[in-house]
DNA sequence: CAAGAGAAACTACGTTCGTAATCTTTTTCA
DNA sequence: TGAAAAAGATTACGAACGTAGTTTCTCTTG
């Protein structure tokens, strides 16, 4: 198991999402993407990048001159840190209350309520 | 609208957790409680509580030559805020990929799912 | 009334984060 | 070949956090 990669603060998570869509890219395209997306200087982007390599969760190879970087760390098993980060800080490790929670305090339309139906089904079938 | 509390941390959120349990309470109780559930010193716990009163989280009232504490922020207000900060900044604001996620992600037995189908009934039955 | 105990207030200090600026090295163009 | 440009590395700096220590104030008790 590559050593488990210290959380990635918001910012730097922004970083990634451009390396998520496409890698590996050059510090300039993701630069570039950045400044669009966002109002940061590049000095601050490169930051990040160079933050999120100090990490672990995106690596460089060096192409020529330039390097290219990739994320480590894939969306998935960021978006499973998040989860259980949330689910464990605030309710107490367990889903239902989550969802009871949206169901109380969040708008869940009829499509919504469908569309977990069908989740649920899904994993259900899946499970046996 | 009682203007909106800056986010609380993961460890005030531990010294909230005790007065959402029960309000108010004075620094001692607080002290006493935290003292056992963590291996903060006194004086950190104090620290937190200071912190939570300069957020707004919570309140202190005078009682004698004391202070009494209560949450001003509730526990539902907070859930609320962290779940939909995690689905803004994880999963694009979405509720089904977040479900999604768990259903591939975590393990979800059969009695979860038989209580998320309840709830989803629930939910429906109110909506309408 | 003076001294001590306990609560609250203020101060501290290393780390992470957001946000860059500056310095260094490498490459290239005139 | 020498100077500018680009990429990367290093340094900066204030706010927030985790984790306390120190100072002040105020009852209480002898």
């Amino acid at each position: 198991m590559p050593n488990p990669v210290p959380a990635i603060s918001e910012a730097e998570s922004r970083v990634m999402e451009v390396l998520w869509r496409k890698s590996p890219q050059s510090s300039e395209e993701i630069v570039a993407t950045l400044r669009q997306e966002s109002d940061w200087h590049e000095k601050t982007i490169r930051t990040l990048l160079g933050r999120l390599l100090g990490k672990g969760a995106a690596s460089a190879e060096k192409d020529g001159r330039r390097y290219l970087y990739s994320p480590t760390l894939t969306r998935e098993q960021w978006q499973s840190q998040e989860s259980r980060s949330l689910l464990d800080r605030v309710f107490g490790g367990r889903l239902s209350p989550l969802l009871a929670h949206f169901s109380e305090h969040e708008k869940l339309g009829a499509k919504d309520i469908a569309e977990l139906r069908r989740l649920l089904d899904a994993i259900e079938k899946k499970g046996r």
